[in-house]
RNA sequence: GCCCUCGUAGUUCAACGGAUAGAAUGCGUGGCUUCGAACCAUGAGAUGGGGGUUCGAUUCCCUCCGAGGGCACCA
């Protein structure tokens, strides 16, 4: 334990690197050369190690030799270029697998920079910063926002949290379509429940049709002059805004259709725009984008024949803008699985404004499946069948909300059972994390006086304490590995992993109550656990209870 | 009919083409006179069927079966 005597805290601060696969990247780069495409995964067993490369598989290829054979040879020279004493071990494995442990002293280091960081633990800053958009739940303002919409939400929102902390500058944003047809009906909903229209099939029949007729009961003439527009703007602002905030759902931005793209004769300079290019048809009376050209299987209306603008035509006015106008390096449009058709078509319709569409990332989310039991429950903004955002978090908390639907992947076609919400919530593995934040937080407080440095961290030698720092330690490339894929639920497993980690931690491992020295070693851990936790926490959007 | 997504323990979900397929929950067993038992330890339990690609397939390809969602001058 040299690093103990010399004082951790210098030899840390010159330790540049906290992310270890990195780290390890580099170390390995060195060793093989720097064409070589290096994998280094976090090891699924103790007895493979802590991190593992399949990379001699790779390599023996090339050289035709046996990938035992050149995990052995590579192994050797690993060890001899590591003046770091970053591995305690390096072994080599049955078909020709290199698994690295990482040594003590080496993570007693990254302890240290977790308590040096802080808060700022797991930032980093990428080498190529984009300026990223990403816009997500954009629902429709004709009713409240549904449980479903939540799905979405929650990933944009703590994806948008991860990019920043990687280092992207990020612009939330929520696209209003304040106008156009479905607005119109709104608009003629509450009219027709005042009685000054005739009641319609297709419209709307929630209960706060009834709440908006109360509150525009004398402003029949405003309805009619704006298409409904005054209704959609005071449902936005009075139902839909609340209740994002309440779901902890933020924006930067709220980019109005009618205002940004209406009034601005956005729709028409695009139409120009299309028209000098040739890409446009006319016939049937309507004017039809020749997406055959470009990646769609058949053209498409832009302006219908009754002169009114297609939801097609704002959708590749709004891209233009963010993507020319606004000049993003980025765009990531979260929709839900209904939408998928549409993919193509407005890729195309990006392309033939001359915009880039590989700098057009659609995510696509399964849609949720409502169940009472085993009944399944159809959704319905018109009919009025729905479960709203409201319901949901009044029910399960914010906390339990979010963590629940971030656990899926996006792919997943999860439902959700009504009937075991309550008690699912009670379930819900937040709960775990945030016991293991309140217990961590706990000790620290029966601590008092006994001030957490890392002047002993040193001392930290046995498998559990240092089991605790390995989990620790992969925050940074957790949060990188999600900048790059999207996988958000891997953040709430990570949440699992070093909570569980923590409780047997705690179980084996006396902290307060014991020598001086091996109290405030321990200390140190608990307090970088308390810090991981929160930083977790953060970026998922949920609160880290001191108490329970 | 065509296109997209999915099919993994009883249930809800994981697993860059990698090693003995992981969790949670439920079920069985054991653990509170000591820092929070909302916890820990431990046991049983799964890749829809059939082909193929290769050192290696839950993952890629083909096919069948099953589930969800799209295929408008709707949004």
């Amino acid at each position: 334990m040299r690093l103990l005597l010399l004082g951790a805290g210098a030899v840390v601060a010159r330790l540049k690197l906290v992310k270890m696969i990195d780290y390890i990247k580099s170390l390995l780069t060195k060793v093989i050369g720097s064409d070589a495409e290096i994998k280094i995964t976090f090891s699924e067993k103790t007895e493979f190690g802590d991190y593992t490369t399949n990379i001699a598989f790779d390599l023996a290829k090339k050289t035709n030799q046996s990938p035992l054979e050149t995990a052995n040879e590579l192994s050797q020279k690993i060890k001899e270029a590591d003046n770091d004493n970053c591995f305690s071990r390096i072994g080599v494995a049955k078909p020709g697998f290199i698994n690295l442990w990482i040594s003590p002293d080496f993570l007693i280091k990254q302890l240290s920079k977790i308590l040096d960081l802080g808060p700022e633990y797991g930032e980093s800053k990428t080498s190529n910063p984009k300026n990223i958009q990403i816009e997500f739940v954009s629902a429709n303002p004709t009713g409240p926002l549904t449980m479903a919409n939540g799905r979405g939400g929650f990933l944009g929102s703590t994806l948008a949290n991860v990019m920043e902390k990687i280092g992207h500058k990020v612009t939330r944003e929520y696209y209003i379509n304040d106008t156009g047809h479905q607005v119109e009906l709104l608009g003629n909903s509450v009219l027709a429940k005042l009685g000054l229209n005739e009641p319609a099939e297709d419209h709307y029949q929630g209960d706060y049709i009834q709440t908006l007729a109360d509150y525009f009961k004398n402003s029949a003439d405003d309805i009619k002059g704006t298409n409904g527009r005054i209704v959609a703007d005071y449902l936005f602002k009075e139902l839909i805004q609340p209740s994002l905030k309440k779901a902890g759902l933020e924006f930067d931005n709220w980019f109005s259709e009618y205002e940004n793209l209406h009034q601005k004769k956005e729709l028409q300079k695009v139409l120009e725009l299309l028209a000098k290019q040739n890409l446009i048809d006319r016939y049937d009376g309507a004017q039809w984008l020749k997406t055959t050209d470009i990646e769609d299987e058949k053209s498409r209306v832009l302006v219908k024949s009754d002169g009114q603008p297609t939801y097609f035509l704002s959708d590749i006015a709004y891209h233009y803008d963010k993507l020319i106008k606004r000049g993003f390096d980025l765009v990531i449009d979260i929709w839900g699985a209904d939408h998928h058709g549409y993919v193509a078509r407005l890729k195309s319709g990006v392309k033939a404004v001359g915009a880039n569409p590989e700098k057009l990332k659609i995510i696509i989310i399964q849609l949720v499946r409502l169940m009472r039991g085993e009944q399944e429950i159809r959704m319905s903004k018109r009919s009025g069948q729905f479960i709203t955002m409201d319901n949901l978090i009044d029910e399960v908390g914010k906390d339990a909300a979010r963590f629940f639907f971030l656990m899926y992947s996006p792919d997943t076609h999860m439902n959700f059972d009504l009937v075991l919400a309550k008690e699912k919530s009670l379930k819900n593995p937040v709960y775990y994390c945030q016991y293991a934040f309140a217990r961590a937080n706990s000790i620290l407080i029966k601590a008092g006086s006994q001030k957490t440095t890392t002047e002993n961290i040193g001392l930290l030698t046995n498998v559990n304490e240092l089991n605790l720092i390995k989990a620790l330690i992969k925050w940074p490339d957790i949060l990188q590995q999600t900048a790059e894929d999207y996988q958000v639920n891997r953040l709430t497993r990570y949440a699992l992993e070093v909570s569980k980690t923590f409780h047997n931690f705690y179980e084996k491992e006396r902290v307060v109550d014991n020598d001086p020295k091996i109290t405030s070693a321990r200390l140190a851990i608990v307090l970088a656990t308390k810090t991981i936790l929160k930083n977790i926490f953060d970026v998922l959007g949920i609160s880290a209870p001191e108490k329970m």
